[in-house]
RNA sequence: GGCCCGUUGGUCAAGCGGUUAAGACACCGCCCUUUCACGGCGGGAACAUGGGUUCGAAUCCCGUACGGGUCACCA
């Protein structure tokens, strides 16, 4: 057991005066939605204050560790523009921001609540015959008979190396309130109110306590978390209140839901951050889509930054209902991001997207890129818009038919017989010139422009549709190899 | 089952006692146009429900329904 001084000497390490919040995760998996949206909320509190951002990792359960986990959350937070100013790899005045690495510390504060008698040790086994038998069994609260023991049994069984929990002692009487910044007040009777496990056999604290301890010990003044802890809130309360702490401000929010029923989640196949990132969806448009999923700046704009979001973020905005994930409209946001894009960034990182359809070295993925961005939402649709131009695919004589263009198989030939000539005795292949040349020729023949167009486009691409029109096509696939396709 | 929380168009949402109840996505129609897209214009579509309070309620109160969370030596 640790002296008054030792207390003493970790609250002067707590800072003060500033807004200090901290993303805590657990690295058990990957980044999912609802983890980037609570980690930017956590991140845009403090910068809106001008307050430092915490990252902390809570690997209090050993079993679940997963070997990497660690890594993405911080390439993750890296990469959409979350920079913490304190962390295990930044370290900081308040560290080890690890909380295996702060193992002993738990302890002693968990052994300074059984001595002011605001926890138990319990010594009880969890085993199949202790477990509820049916589903209201499952329900019942009972008397832990652990609570009861006497201080001097309770030491001799630690003593002899017994092996215990601690649990947090509920008093029997009265109600709890808590104030959290989203939901408002919410009082309970303290009746309700379960004796949670503090510590854990293994000596590990269990996040009902640790998260406790370290947002206090770290200066916390605003825990963001999702809805799952709002019913422990009352719990943690009466922990800072044991302590003689300042209770810090609430910050609960919703989950995000893959539809009305459930969360995201990876189980039901719902796409984590990097799965976005690879579909081809754009960091920034997905920081941005994740900002409004449950917060609202209050105007009409929806188009921010996270430099901008860090001056106007606002509790205030954020709802208390869940809201579902709705890809259509991340897909609008990536796609207003794709059109902001300059042509040479957007040819930048569409270009990997081409060349899995087009392996054609002597063409110009910039080329196809310039056609491409004003068409593209999601990055993953590209390469199927592009399978013609390596080779001229197979196509029915019906696509040559188009009411509004005037055109039929008939049609069409005449016209591809006189452009082809045309085409031929072009030497300056640019799209200015061919296009002068196809409309000049339009022109002669007294026909309308698409008349002429329609049936070049289908005999160079053999698709209805395709990403640009019959002069951008011509242009890119080269004098040679148009005149080849109109064979 | 107890306790807690929530509920505005299909979705995200504005609204905080007086509005013709914004806007965006999606959808539909028209226009532009060498296809598709972009862009422009227009359209359908909502306050879960029943009681109060009030001159007046999407906004405040209570009930009901529905949904979510929690009741782990997981976080």
């Amino acid at each position: 057991m640790k002296d008054k001084k030792w207390f003493d000497d970790m609250e002067t390490r707590i800072p003060h005066g500033q807004t200090r919040t901290r993303f805590a995760p657990s690295p058990t998996g990957y980044m999912h939605v609802g983890n980037l949206r609570t980690a930017l909320y956590t991140y845009l509190i403090a910068r809106r204050d001008g307050g430092k951002f915490i990252l902390r990792i809570e690997d209090t359960d050993q079993v679940r560790l997963v070997e990497g986990a660690v890594d993405v959350i911080y390439k993750t937070m890296r990469d959409c523009g979350l920079d913490h100013d304190e962390g295990p790899d930044v370290g900081g005045p308040v560290g080890p921001y690890v909380q295996t690495e702060r193992r002993e510390l738990y302890m002693n504060y968990a052994e300074l609540l059984v001595q002011n008698g605001r926890a138990y040790r319990c010594f009880c086994e969890k085993t199949e015959e202790t477990e509820p038998q049916d589903a209201h069994a499952a329900f019942t609260k009972t008397e832990d008979p652990c609570r009861a023991l006497s201080a001097e049994e309770s030491s001799r069984r630690a003593a002899e190396g017994e092996p215990f929990v601690i649990r947090q002692k509920i008093p029997h009487e009265g109600t709890t309130t808590f104030r959290d910044e989203i939901f408002g007040e919410v009082t309970v009777p303290n009746a309700d109110l379960d004796e949670q496990v503090l510590m854990k056999r293994d000596g590990l604290p269990t996040y009902n306590f640790a998260n406790v301890i370290d947002d206090h010990l770290m200066g916390i003044t605003h825990v963001v978390r999702g809805t799952e802890y709002l019913s422990s809130a009352p719990k943690y309360n009466l922990l800072y209140e044991s302590f003689g702490w300042e209770i810090p401000k609430y910050v609960h929010c919703s989950p995000v839901m893959r539809d009305a029923h459930s969360k995201m989640s990876k189980r039901h196949g719902d796409p984590s951050y990097e799965d976005l990132i690879a579909l081809g969806y754009l960091t920034d448009a997905v920081v941005n889509y994740v900002a409004l999923l449950g917060w609202s700046p209050g105007g009409e704009r929806e188009l921010y930054t996270v430099a901008e979001l860090e001056k106007i973020f606002d509790i205030a905005g954020i709802s208390k209902s869940p809201a579902i994930f709705d890809i259509e409209k991340l897909r609008y946001f990536n796609a207003e991001y794709i059109r902001a894009m300059s042509p040479a960034a957007f040819a930048d990182v569409a270009e990997p997207f081409i060349r899995r359809a087009v392996k054609n070295p002597a063409i110009d993925p910039a080329a196809i890129a310039a056609l491409l961005q004003q068409r593209t939402e999601v990055l993953e649709d590209i390469a199927p818009k592009l399978d013609f131009f390596d080779s001229l695919p197979d196509y029915g004589v019906e696509l040559y038919t188009n009411k509004k263009s005037k055109t039929d198989a008939a049609v069409s030939l005449d016209m591809l017989q006189k452009t082809e000539p045309v085409l031929r005795a072009l030497d300056d292949w640019t799209d200015e010139a061919i296009h002068a040349a196809l409309t000049g020729l339009a022109e002669a023949l007294a026909v309308k422009n698409a008349t002429l167009m329609w049936p070049l486009r289908i005999a160079v691409s053999g698709r209805a549709v395709t990403p640009g029109g019959a002069v951008e096509l011509c242009q890119i696939l080269g004098k040679a190899e148009t005149l080849a396709r109109l064979q």
